[in-house]
DNA sequence: GATAATTTGTACGTATGTATA
DNA sequence: TTATACATACGTACAAATTAT
């Protein structure tokens, strides 16, 4: 974790990026967790909302995952299964909605999804941290 | 916009879903105007932080687009175009990072991006609103 | 062009509830 | 049971960008 240099408390934005660095750093891995609400706002002197400003934006962007009372941590990134191809017309990728998430088991924002478009009107719907495309020719 | 028929006051999870339904139902038409905070506040008797707390929920959905001293406003989709898939090993979907969406122009939260991995290990980033995989034979 | 009103952005403090360790 | 950590929600204040007058 950095400690705060700058003399003046950062703001939500600021701290986002300070987290984020020391995430994309590896000094915050994946699957371990970042410091609480109550750390972040003794140590950058700043107050609980903007701490939790900070963390939310981290949510939207697929960095962290948050559990009700449990320690924030950093988002573990599953191994990855190709998408079938077969019959496959078009594939775009969209936000889920909350009832996409329920029914996908992706309790975390920042998660988006495949929209796969099968053949006769089929759209088959595949959390995007877990699939990928892959190449045309090796199906 | 759907008036508050319910006796008690909806929380954050509960206005955002009041205006997923509105935007879902067409009652509040992409590119149209959402109410404003102040509005919304009044009108379900809530406060400034529950609205807001809502609309960033509708923000990372990818639902809804905040511009600064402007009215937030339901997300205009545009015409998607399909990936040139000449030489494409893989394809994977992840939310952008702030520098991601400054050099992709794409200043909104909650738009996913393609990460097309071509052949001598270049990796091309595309956003998900305006790009699409097309069908593997119809390249 | 200048001013005022509107709207979103940021940040503080406080309080209480709920899930987990 | 206790402590920790996140979830939700209120109120307040001021800043900054845009729009209307």
């Amino acid at each position: 974790m950095v400690s705060p240099d700058q003399p003046w408390p950062p703001g939500h934005q600021e701290l986002a990026e300070i987290l984020r660095r020391d995430i994309h750093a590896g000094r915050l891995a994946p699957g371990a967790p970042i410091p609480s609400d109550r750390w972040l706002e003794e140590t950058y002197g700043i107050g609980r909302n903007t701490v939790r400003a900070a963390v939310t934006l981290l949510r939207a962007e697929g960095l962290v995952v948050r559990r009700h009372g449990q320690a924030t941590r950093v988002r573990q990134m599953p191994v990855k299964q190709p998408i079938d191809l077969a019959g496959v017309t078009r594939i775009e990728v969209r936000m889920p909605s909350p009832d996409d998430r329920d029914r996908l088991r992706v309790p975390d924002l920042g998660v988006p999804v495949f929209e796969v478009h099968r053949r006769p009107g089929v759209v088959e719907l595949l959390p995007g941290d877990r699939w990928f495309v892959p190449a045309p020719g090796a199906s």
